[in-house]
DNA sequence: TGAAATATGTCAATAAGGTTGACGTATTTT
DNA sequence: AAAATACGTCAACCTTATTGACATATTTCA
């Protein structure tokens, strides 16, 4: 017989993955980072401008949900070492259009490869079915 | 026909939805831990003591992998608004053995019980034989 | 056209969370 | 008795973020 209240015990193991699993995951990154004299902020920067090339300041910050005091610190150091440029638009001469440089590139590819190649080493140890339930499930948890 | 040299493109859309799932579970945490004036270090803190009572400053400084300088502070904070108290090693008495009050586990739980549900609805969208599938993707990763 | 809104830049103060390095104390091990 | 271990703590510093205020250039709207 059911008690009356089933309380949900919480998933500990499936919280605790996932914190394990995202450390792991930006660790990799870290390690090139550091070489550069870059933190996080820097790749976030890097990866989605090289992702959305030619995104606006405003669109940066949407995505990337902090203000525009700390990414200008950031951007400022990306544009200065070279990596990063801004062009006025072309319909809208207020806004500063973001590009990669290709040093920019480089190191964008450099660190997305790293990731890319850790998702997938743990990916391979997974069936080929249970792929797109996992692409599905860290999609809903997007939300 | 096959190209001499198949780059592999860096697999973009799975190292976003991480980066956003990850961001999106521990908000959750978030709204709360500000309630009690804490961060997300304290929530580590909370955590860890809460799945394994009793555990030393050692263990915990393994597990969370930072420096004793850095826990001490968040630690302290805890112990002080009385979320956590150490207790001398009965074996070894140079051991602070970690143990959550009835106030820190009432917050402990508050928080997975958050994160464990944002898990859970996600999980809900995806058909239960999935499930497994993404435990083990995420043990995968976190080696 | 002039006012308002928008996109961006920037100064200043502050906070959280982390680091390295050095040193002290109590306790256990050798 | 000496060495190793577990922990605490002082100090200086770094990165990444915040809030608040204000400036400039450009576009939109009444």
């Amino acid at each position: 017989m059911k008690r009356d209240v089933e309380k949900q015990e919480p998933d500990f193991e499936l919280i605790e993955s996932l914190f394990f699993a995202y450390r792991s995951f930006v660790g990799e990154a870290d390690k090139i980072l550091a070489q550069y004299g870059f933190g996080r902020a820097h790749h976030r920067v890097l990866h989605f401008v090289y992702r959305r090339s030619g995104l606006t300041i405003a669109a940066l910050l949407d995505i990337l949900q902090i203000t525009k005091q700390s990414l200008a610190r950031v951007l400022k150091e990306l544009i200065d070492a070279g990596f990063i440029v801004q062009y006025e638009g072309e319909e809208d001469r207020r806004q500063r259009l973001l590009y990669l440089t290709p040093k920019g590139r480089v190191l964008a590819k450099e660190l997305s490869a790293a990731q890319s190649t850790k998702l997938h080493a743990a990916l391979a140890t997974i069936d080929v079915e249970g792929h797109s339930y996992i692409r599905d499930f860290l999609n809903a948890m997007s939300q």
